[in-house]
DNA sequence: TTTCGTAAACGCATATATGCGTTATTTATA
DNA sequence: TATAAATAACGCATATATGCGTTTACGAAA
């Protein structure tokens, strides 16, 4: 069970990445494909859905090619 | 499976982690209370054990009171 | 050595992120 | 409108983070 803060943690968190991304000019399957994970998988933590863990937002970065840290600049 | 890689930043993490604790003047007990996560938790993510999620990471930088960014500062 | 504070290292159950599909639904474009 | 592209929303199995407790190891101080 989520907290009530951390929900809308990370639903800004999956705002933060989907405008990333768009900036990125890439589609959520680009992504995908670059960080080498489920397209389903990027949508779910864009959507805010899942809790996801810092391995993911590396890869996530490394894609994007951004730091770590403007993925939590938000 | 985490890729080597990620491993690496895992590690990286969990080292940074420490390292913010102890300069707060806090031992692993202490941050656990203050995050109000299991002190084994806290363990696990400075010996770099575990791919600790996001959620966590938000509660750990509350209880350090630094910015989320400071803990992937490294 | 003994005691204390701290951290590491266990075990185990539960919740949930991930991985991999498929099927809607929405949005953009011809 | 019709078609395509992009995203949302499913289902389900597996891996693993978490939560909670206990035990062991280690260094410092008495």
């Amino acid at each position: 069970m989520i907290k009530t803060k951390n929900k809308k943690f990370i639903k800004s968190f999956g705002k933060n990445l989907s405008a990333l991304r768009k900036k990125a000019e890439l589609t959520q399957e680009d992504l995908a494909n670059d960080a080498d994970i489920p397209l389903s998988q990027v949508g779910r933590i864009e959507r805010g859905e899942v809790n996801t863990t810092i391995s993911t937002v590396y890869v996530l970065a490394k894609a994007l090619d951004i730091k770590v840290t403007e993925l939590f600049r938000f």
